[in-house]
This record gives structure tokens, C-alpha cells and sequence, in this order.
DNA sequence: GGCGGTTGTCAAGGGAGCTTGACATAAACG
DNA sequence: CGTTTATGTCAAGCTCCCTTGACAACCGCC
């Protein structure tokens, strides 16, 4: 499972903690999601989602998705 | 977090039973998260829309959504 | 009556998600 | 040089997700 999170953090120029707040989730929590640490549970993942103003499936991929680009 | 999955397995006339063998998970899995003790994870979320051929979106329902209707 | 199939639920265990607190590194700025 | 900001990572702990195994209750059918 991978995300755009870091892209997506960057292009709103945001810090990981600033996110964190945001999401209303510790910083380490952001950057352990970030580097792929582990997956988001679905609350948060909606919750990231809404923040961005996208779909989950647009933000988190399957390990296939966008692999072969 | 609310889900529409037991209409969906019943619209397929799949049991719990089988839909968890569909999902690779266990039965009681299915149970708890159709009575809604717990959400599911991410990856299993995408799993459940990809057997759907659904968006997670429309699977499962942020609290507010489909409440007021 | 008994039997197979489905569902709900409990217990106990393990791994994943998230927390706080701390520390190290690097870059930018005075 | 020192200070601040951002990031990465570790430890310890708690809750949530998911497991296996079991049991009760219900239904339809023979």
C-alpha cells in the first residue's frame, strides 16, 4: 500500500507536524505513514482524504497501482 | 464509520462464510465489521471494493453520511 | 424429533495503528 | 559559534484489527 502523501503535503507546503495537526494525529504517526511504516486505519484515511479534497483511492494506491510508470 | 456490506453480500446471496473466503479473512471478521464493532483495515477496505468492483467511497460512509437522509 | 446451514457472540492471542517522550541529524539563519 | 525548524527513528504502552475455537440461537427441511 502506497500513498502521495509527501507529495501531496509538499505541494501545500506543510510541515509533517503541521499535517499532524491537521489530521489531528501525532507527527510521528504522519511520518511513520509517510516512509511507509505502516497503513492508516479507514477513519484516518477518510479523514486524510477530506483534508485534500480526494478520494481514497487517489491518494492510497495498490502496490501494483502506478508501479510500472 | 458505517459500511453497506451485508446488503451488497446479500444482493449476492453470499453468506458471511463466504464472503470472508472471497476477502481472505475470517468469518468472524465479516461479522464484526457488518455489526460494526470494528472498521476494517485499509488494505482490506480495498479489498472489499475491489470484489465489489466498487469505490471504497461507496462502501463505507463517513457517520454523518446517509444519516440525515 | 433431529440435522445442516447461517448468524451472533465470547475468550484468548498476536500483530498493526497510534500515542508520548526522547534523541540524532541536517539545513537555514543570526 | 548557537538557535531554530524539519525530519527520521527508537522505546514503551494502549487500543484496535484479525485470528482460531467454541458455543447458543434460529431457521428450513427431512
Amino acid at each position: 500500500m502506497k500513498n502521495r502523501l509527501r507529495l501531496l503535503r509538499a505541494e501545500r507546503d506543510w510541515s509533517q507536524g503541521e499535517l499532524a495537526t491537521r489530521l489531528g494525529i501525532s507527527r510521528q504517526s504522519v511520518n511513520a505513514i509517510e516512509t511507509g511504516k505502516y497503513d492508516p486505519s479507514l477513519p484516518l484515511a477518510f479523514r486524510i482524504a477530506d483534508l485534500f479534497a480526494l478520494r481514497i483511492e487517489d491518494i492510497f494506491l495498490r502496490d501494483e497501482e502506478g508501479a510500472g510508470e
